[in-house]
DNA sequence: GTAAAATACTTCGTAATCTAAGTTTTGCAA
DNA sequence: TTGCAAAACTTAGATTACGAAGTATTTTAC
């Protein structure tokens, strides 16, 4: 009898992790591609839409909105604020606390951006019934969640 | 009557593309955090995943299994070939290509790191059911898919 | 048989991300 | 009240990714 190599047992293309990634890479292109001609890119965009939902928020608060570590806020956060799309406060009553600001530019692309938002997740869905999107929406869901405590669990907090 | 803000039609909870992105971190923290006590990082995989189906192809084949691009593929075999995974050697028929090759230390990886990746996607999946999982796994290729063809026909090639 | 085009890889500059370690400010407890 | 721990942010250095432009080699076209 034949003895399977390992990897037969793990095809990229049933890989869960595979085909994440490379949803994501395809994602990430066509935002910047969407951009570009704004000159924006892609790391702008998360941020801009937790602006839009929670002007006036921590750098902290919008880490955790957005799935990233501080360091990643900091430096984005740098970049915007330079092009003037935001503002940074700090807070009067915490003073270690920094409250971060929209501008009026960086609102006026809510109207811009979101369109095209809506448009890039309309073609990644294009011949996908709704209830299979609704599936692979809430199975992402859960799998975001499931490895996000494995994670924990191994670097539990101190 | 009430104008809706252009944002609550897209909620990010409801957002493929964010979700997707979320799900991506998620993925590659908890593969990084196993990989890192053998002193392999998560860029490393993908390509020893290739070579592991493939061994000896171009770096053009690697990058198009991969989903990355060409540039992207010098700097993490560059590194590879430090940590001596790989080797690359010029094809002798056309001296344009190079062929790589795993040692035996990337060799050896694969029985020790096949049952990680399997057990990550096995965390990933907890309490999905099969026909959930394989829903998703078929959107998210269809996604990819549809997202490719759009970033090719915005940079269509020459 | 040479000139132009295509192919395979590299270099360069930049973006977005991480971990680890550092600073400042606040809050709590002895 | 003083001192120590926690919180919020920053810095430093590494990794993974990109596009644009460069080099060497091969193929195609005339």
């Amino acid at each position: 009898m034949s003895r399977l190599a390992p990897l037969e047992g793990l095809p990229p293309d049933q890989s869960l992790g595979f085909q994440v990634r490379r949803c994501h890479r395809a994602f990430d292109r066509v935002l910047n591609a969407h951009l570009a001609p704004a000159g924006l890119s892609s790391g702008f965009w998360y941020f801009l839409r937790a602006l839009w939902q929670e002007n006036g928020a921590t750098q902290r608060r919008l880490a955790q909105l957005n799935n990233v570590t501080e360091p990643t806020a900091v430096a984005v956060l740098g970049a915007m604020e330079r092009l003037d799309l935001i503002r940074r406060d700090r807070n009067r009553q915490d003073r270690r606390k920094l409250n971060v600001f929209l501008t009026p530019r960086g609102e006026a692309l809510e109207a811009e951006l979101i369109p095209t938002a809506a448009r890039i997740n309309d073609i990644a869905g294009e011949g996908v019934s709704p209830a299979d999107l609704a599936t692979c929406l809430s199975v992402l869901k859960r799998m975001s969640d499931n490895l996000t405590r494995e994670a924990q669990a191994r670097s539990p907090a101190p």
